[in-house]
DNA sequence: TTCATGTTTGAGACCGGTCTCACAAGAAAA
DNA sequence: TTTTCTTGTGAGACCGGTCTCAAACATGAA
C-alpha cells in the first residue's frame, strides 16, 4: 500500500551513537530536560545538526501524554463569522506553540460527534466547541479533556465559554426597528429547531439562539407586538429550498416590514431575496443584521449591523482554554463581551406608520 | 504544571485481560487486523464497550508510520478564496477519514517554514501548500512527505499542483478593459515582490502572480499600450498602509480609469477607496477581480468577476494528495481548472473614450 | 584523608499500539 | 494413520521518544 517507507528519519539513538554518548543523554540534550554538562550538549547538538535531526512529535506525545496541539469544531469555515473566529484562536495558539486541528460539523450533530471522537483519539490537549444543536449534548459532557464553547452557551454544561451579550443585542436591535414604527417584525435564523417552537423558549437550549430570541421577543412586548413569535423562522441554511422559503415569506400578504438577521450569511440570502421581490430597502422592508460582515458596508444601503467582536472572541476562548491546559482550575469563567451596533442605511419607517402617520419621533 | 494526569485511559491490554485473551489477540480484534475467531472477536468488542475502550491514535501512528492526517498551509483562512479551498479539501479529506491540520502563514515564509516544520514533527503524511513567496523555496524542497500545491505552482519544484488557468483569465479580462476603451489600465495584487519589478516577468516564480502579469501585458500589447507595467502594484495586503497607497494612486493626475484586482479582498478594498474618492464605478473607473465573492453581485454595482472554481481547486489537490498517499506514484500532476467570467456591471467605457467618440463598437 | 553532597551519565523500563514469529489444534490430503 | 495445511492464539520485540534510578565522578567540608 505505501511505499517502501523511505524515512529512515534519524533518531535520538541515531544522535546519541553519532556524538557517542547514552541515548538518555542525547534525548536530555535535545529535549531540554534534566541536566546535562554544557560540553557534551553542544556535541549532541552537533551531531543533531549534522544529522538533520528532527523530533517526533507524536513519540513525544505518547509519553508525555500531552499532544501539543487543539481541536476546534465550528459550523461552517466558510461563514466569515467562523474563520475570523478561527483565525483569533490560531494567532494566540500559535503564540504558545500550539496548533490547531479544524474541523466543520456542517452544523449537524452527527458530524460533530465524529469530529470530537476523532479529535479525542488524536489525544488533542483540548477542544474548542461551536456546538451544533442543544438538545443533544450528551457527546460534549463525554469529553474527557478542558472543553471550551465558543458563541454558543449550553447552561449545562459547566465549562469555559465566550459569547455576546445576544439578548441585550437583540433587543437593541429589534427595539431600533419598533422605535421606527414597525410592528410586523421577523428574527431569521440557520440555527435548526428540533421539534416545534410555540413561545416555549426554555426548549432551546443553545444560549445564542435563545438569548437573541428573548432580545426578541422582550423589544416586541414592550412595543406591545402580540405574538411576535409567529415572525421567528428557523433553519434559513445555505440552501437552495431556504432560499425559497424567504421568498414566499417576503411575498406572502402579510410579510414582515423588517427583518433581524441571526448571520451575515442569511442577510445576504435576504438580501438577494429582498431584491429578487423588487423591494427596496429600506423603503419596503428594513434589515438589520448580527455581524459586521465585508460587504454590509458595501451594498446600496449598506446595512445596519450588530458588531460583535469576533476576532476577539476567538481570542478569548483560546486563551481561557490554554489557561487551563497549564493548569490552572479555578472555576469554569463565562465570559460576555459587549457588541455595538452600526448603525447604516438599512433601517427606515415601517410604510404603514408613514401612512398613517404615527409614531413619528 | 498539569493536572494528575486524571486519565486512566482504557488500552487494550486492560480489554485484553477484561475478554480474558492475550493482549495481541484484542489488539487483533480491536484493530481489524490479522486473524481472529468470530467468537473471541465478539467478546473482546463486548468487552471493549464495557469498558468505553478508546483506541490511541498517536499510539497506533507511531509504530505504523501514518498519521492519518494532512497538513495545509493556506496565506489567510480569513480571506473567502482560502475559507472556501480548506472547504473543499476537507469535505475529500473527511470522506477518506483523514484529518486537516490547519495553519495559517499570514504569506510570511518564515511563518510557512515554522509551520511546515511543526507539521512535520506531527508527522502529517501529506502537506497542502500555498506558497507564500517564490524566491525562497528550499523548505518546501526538503519536505520529505507528499506535497501539493494549491493554487500557486512552482516551476522549480515538480509535485501535483492545481491551478486556475490565470494568464488567460487576465488576459480575458484585461482585453474587456482594452475592448471598451481603456488605455490606463492598474493590475492590483496582494503579492509581494521581492525585489524591483521593471518587466522581468521572470523574476516571478509564483506562476499565479506571473501569470496573471503575463496575461495582463498580453493583452495590453495587444491593444497597443505601452509600459504597462508600470501600472502593476504589488502589496495590496490587509493594512492601513496599503489603502493609502491606493488612495494615492486613486487620486493622481494620471489615475487608471480600469483597475484589474487580484482577489476579492483587495477588490473590496479598492471598492471602497474608489468610493471614498468620490469616483463612480463604471462612470470613472471600471473594475474587475478575481474570484466571486459572495459580496461582488451585491454592490451598486454589481461586479464583473473572474470566477475561479475555488472550491473544487481545493477538492482536486486533496484528491491528488489521497491519491498519492494510497501509493499511487506516478508523475506529478498540474491540473489546470477552467475559469469562466461573470460579466456584472462595473465595466464601462472609458471617460476618454467616450469623449473623443472612440473605439465604439 | 574521609565523608557528605551535588552533578553528570548510562541502563533500561515505559507509553499504547502494531506486527513477527512460534506453536497448538483442527481439517484436509496422502 | 500420518503428513501437510490452515487457522487461531500468545509471547515478546518494536516504534521514538521520556523518565526513573542508580552508578560514577566531582567538589567541598570535616
Amino acid at each position: 500500500m505505501k511505499r517502501p517507507p523511505k524515512a529512515p528519519s534519524i533518531t535520538v539513538s541515531d544522535v546519541a551513537r553519532q556524538a557517542k554518548v547514552s541515548k538518555a543523554t542525547a534525548a536530555r540534550a535535545l529535549g531540554g530536560y534534566g541536566r546535562v554538562s554544557k560540553t557534551v550538549r553542544a556535541a549532541v547538538l552537533e551531531a543533531a545538526k549534522a544529522l538533520d535531526y528532527r523530533p517526533n512529535e507524536l513519540a513525544r506525545s505518547m509519553t508525555t501524554g500531552r499532544s501539543g496541539s487543539i481541536g476546534v469544531i465550528v459550523g461552517d469555515i466558510e461563514n466569515p463569522f467562523f474563520s475570523l473566529a478561527v483565525r483569533g484562536i490560531s494567532d494566540v495558539a500559535r503564540r504558545s506553540g500550539i496548533n490547531v486541528i479544524l474541523a466543520n460539523s456542517g452544523e449537524e450533530v452527527e458530524a460533530e460527534k465524529s469530529a470530537i471522537r476523532v479529535l479525542m483519539a488524536k489525544q488533542v490537549d483540548g477542544l474548542i466547541v461551536t456546538p451544533a444543536q442543544s438538545g443533544d449534548i450528551a457527546h460534549l459532557k463525554e469529553i474527557a479533556c478542558p472543553l471550551a464553547l465558543l458563541d454558543r452557551a449550553l447552561p449545562e454544561l459547566d465549562v469555559d465559554t465566550v459569547t455576546v451579550d445576544d439578548r441585550n443585542a437583540a433587543l437593541r436591535a429589534t427595539r431600533m426597528l419598533t422605535q421606527a414604527g414597525h410592528r410586523r417584525i421577523a428574527y431569521v435564523t440557520a440555527a435548526v429547531l428540533s421539534g416545534d417552537f410555540r413561545g416555549a423558549e426554555s426548549s432551546i437550549n443553545t444560549s445564542t439562539v435563545r438569548e437573541r430570541i428573548l432580545g426578541f421577543l422582550d423589544a416586541c412586548r414592550e412595543a406591545g407586538i402580540e405574538e411576535a413569535e409567529r415572525d421567528i423562522h428557523f433553519g434559513s441554511g445555505r440552501s437552495e429550498s431556504a432560499h425559497a422559503v424567504l421568498l414566499q415569506l417576503l411575498r406572502s400578504a402579510d410579510r414582515p416590514t423588517a427583518i433581524l438577521a441571526s448571520d451575515s450569511v442569511v442577510a445576504l440570502d435576504l438580501f438577494k431575496a429582498i431584491r429578487e421581490c423588487g423591494f427596496g430597502i429600506p423603503r419596503d422592508i428594513s434589515l438589520i443584521t448580527f455581524h459586521d460582515a465585508d460587504w454590509t458596508s458595501v451594498t446600496t444601503p449598506p446595512i445596519t449591523v450588530i458588531d460583535q467582536p469576533v476576532y476577539a472572541l476567538g481570542k478569548s476562548v483560546a486563551e481561557l482554554l490554554i489557561r487551563r491546559l497549564k493548569g490552572d482550575d479555578r472555576p469554569p469563567e463565562r465570559i460576555v463581551l459587549p457588541t455595538t451596533i452600526i448603525e447604516r442605511m438599512s433601517v427606515g419607517r415601517s410604510p404603514e406608520a408613514i401612512g398613517q402617520g404615527l409614531n413619528r419621533s
